[in-house]
DNA sequence: ATTGATGCAAAGGCTTTGCATTGCT
DNA sequence: AGCAATGCAAAGCCTTTGCATCAAT
């Protein structure tokens, strides 16, 4: 019926950076009067070095497990900092907050897998389109989104149906 | 340049219920060998008068205010049942959740304004088409979705920039 | 000197849970 | 009796804040 497999969800791949994060870091605060101090620089280094989606838990432990040591109240003061610059995006999957890079990488939006709590990303040249003509429509000035498609990834699914079956044996 | 102005988000008209809200809490719960109890009927039928958004506070609140009274336990845990029946849908537009009618409504989606807070909905044919194209493509099965575009609603947009030529007087 | 950044610990806000009590069948 | 639902208070999470200390101009 349907052709045997697809490729799924093939990592999207990071852009160019018009400049190093930690850069425009600097730069946004400099602006605001304020300083990128060592452990700032330590967090935006850490946190840019790999594309994951991370809470401010995983941060600091990872930053442990690295040797690293910054206290919770700097970590989240630097989160907040780093998303005002737009440099992090937040994303609120579940009651508390994850983040994603939002510098250096393809706009995107996300599929949830309600079963095994996976992320995927995926991007649609349509959707931003949609978007813009939906708020104009309504007298609205769109500066972002979030999209998040729920559901069951290809491995849940395909978990699930058969199991069915295996059951009524 | 643009008309003198549309209409900005008429809201949206309610669906027929095939059943009554507390009547499909009622068969949810009996599937589950559970009961509709006063105060989860007390609260069903609250919830299900108004359209409104709102939280497990403004709930309690809004209980108290009308003379009645029910444990936070138990909002809580009938809340988590009621999205659990489908009657409720959860927004995240916050790190707190917020909560829309799921049932006898028109699906939509929603317009967050940063600037006053306001959630405007709007529904749009193609959103779904293209959600469900997006997830087979990516071997996704689909049962869900959020969008929400976030910026200034049409007032707040208007409010700001006159206000920068007034700043220059 | 002055201003801001850090770390610690404490407080806050939202949500869940343990447990005794109550209510139904 | 037996099983579930409630209410209360306490605990749990995640996040923010007050404050003393430290760093950098």
């Amino acid at each position: 019926m349907s052709p045997p497999s697809a490729a799924e969800s093939p990592p999207l791949a990071p852009l160019q950076f018009d400049q190093r994060p930690e850069e425009k870091f600097r730069e946004f605060l400099e602006i605001r009067g304020e300083k990128l101090t060592e452990p700032r620089r330590l967090l935006v280094r850490h946190i840019y070095s790999s594309h994951k989606h991370f809470d401010a838990d995983e941060l600091i432990a990872d930053l442990q497990a690295a040797g690293h040591r910054v206290s919770r109240a700097t970590v989240y003061r630097t989160l907040r900092l780093l998303v005002e610059a737009h440099l992090l995006r937040e994303l609120r999957l579940t009651n508390r907050t994850a983040y994603e890079h939002d510098y250096g990488y393809p706009s995107h939006d996300h599929m949830h897998c309600t079963t095994c709590g996976a992320v995927l990303e995926f991007t649609n040249e349509e959707l931003r389109n949609l978007r813009d003509r939906v708020a104009a429509a309504h007298g609205f000035r769109a500066t972002g989104h979030r999209f998040i498609i729920t559901g069951q990834c290809g491995t849940c699914a395909r978990a699930r149906s058969p199991r069915r079956r295996l059951d009524r044996i």
